[in-house]
DNA sequence: ACGTCCATGTCGTGT
DNA sequence: ACACGACGTGGACGT
């Protein structure tokens, strides 16, 4: 009805509404829902999402944070920065819920690629006897490479760690291997793929370009103390 | 040409949980969320997902169909086939809603990969003067060309259609070329990299290994009529 | 079932 | 702001 200006505060609520509504997306792509019955979730941190009842958890379609929603009678305008729009025509409410769900505490998880990348820096004769790690997150010009070891015999080597190594991650590691065997200071550098799971394919052609591919066991290296430890 | 996906009846209903509980997930990895107030989202799809009050449109925590949910007292388990689990303690029911959705007309979309694609082949003569099309989707053994054409000298041409074209993409191309040029049929073979928007380290890259890049005006390629129609 | 690739990917992190 | 890489990526499509 009436222009919303100035900065908005979002209610510490999250609505949930249930409505017969179309909904036209235009932005990064245009998309178009017809009219039919959906569950629209506004949460507080101001993203709206239109879901059906399937998908799992993926919406038809949605806004995300930072954006602002304009309720002008039955049509909902979600915008953003980018001037990407979201257009919610209402033709009937069902039912409507709101709730203060207080604070999240936060999501914790175990067993992501920078745990992986964590133990085998503990544990790098694991890779191979001798080899000694040099630093984690190694800078080059194209990105940090996963580990810089030293092999027995002072040799470089570069590690890719992944927790699937697939063909992007044999990529990757070719890349930085180019870029650190063109500097003669620290070529030649030995590559070696490690992974808790290496497909087929990934092997295939890490191993056709000459780098050593390694399968990691999380669980066995959880339960191994740091090399350190070992010494004694 | 539309992305419509067929109107697909549920028997159930959307079911909208406020609960205060706790979540433990055991699968690809661990996850676990303290005791707090969320929304638990069940679909007709058999999906359950945990929402808190931000993340956008993601769930801390989910189960993607096919899944099973049992629910012992106030301990519901959500599992899948792989065995990964999703164990929800609920603390304290707040509130809850269901209704019946019915059926999801589905979604339309346009300006996708796809549509991009089939655009320039109507026009590869976008590409250059006297260039025509071979095949969409030519096909190799490691996937589909996007594009296989011919340049005005007989020569062929390799064509990758992004929307944004990044790194992955130029990896992507320098594949097929590498594996089409071995083939003494059709060597050799140039590549040009065709996006709406090319990023300036994946043009570096493209040009650096002797592929073409494009641009491509999706609105422009839109208005203009197929490469036949413009014989006459 | 596996491989490949697109996605309004989203999200964090470092520059 | 941009680039880069991880993600329980998810999902579609082809073999």
């Amino acid at each position: 009805m009436t222009g919303v200006s100035g900065p908005v505060t979002y209610p510490r609520c999250v609505r949930l509404v249930l409505a017969r509504c179309k909904v036209d997306y235009v932005g990064r792509l245009t998309a178009h829902l017809p009219m039919a019955n959906r569950l629209l979730l506004i949460k507080a941190d101001g993203s709206v999402s239109v879901h059906s009842d399937d998908r799992a958890y993926k919406p038809l379609n949605w806004m995300s944070p930072p954006c602002w929603l304009l309720e002008d009678g039955d049509v909902w305008t979600v915008q953003n920065k980018a001037g990407e729009r979201l257009v919610i025509t209402i033709d009937a409410l069902i039912d409507e819920l709101n709730h203060d769900l207080g604070a999240e505490p936060g999501l914790v998880k175990d067993g992501v690629e920078a745990h992986l990348q964590e133990l085998l820096a503990e544990q790098v004769n694991t890779l191979g006897a001798g080899y000694s790690l040099v630093r984690r997150e190694y800078p080059t010009a194209i990105g940090p490479v996963d580990l810089l070891v030293k092999d027995g015999d002072g040799g470089t080597v570069a590690v890719e760690v992944k927790r699937r190594g697939e063909l992007d991650g044999v990529e990757q590691l070719t890349r930085y291997l180019e870029l650190l065997n063109r500097d003669p200071l620290i070529a030649p550098v030995q590559g070696v793929f490690a992974a808790q799971q290496i497909k087929p394919q990934a092997k295939t052609l890490a191993e056709d370009r000459g780098i050593r591919c390694v399968t990691l066991d999380y669980d066995a290296m959880r339960g191994i103390e740091p090399d350190e430890f070992r010494l004694f």
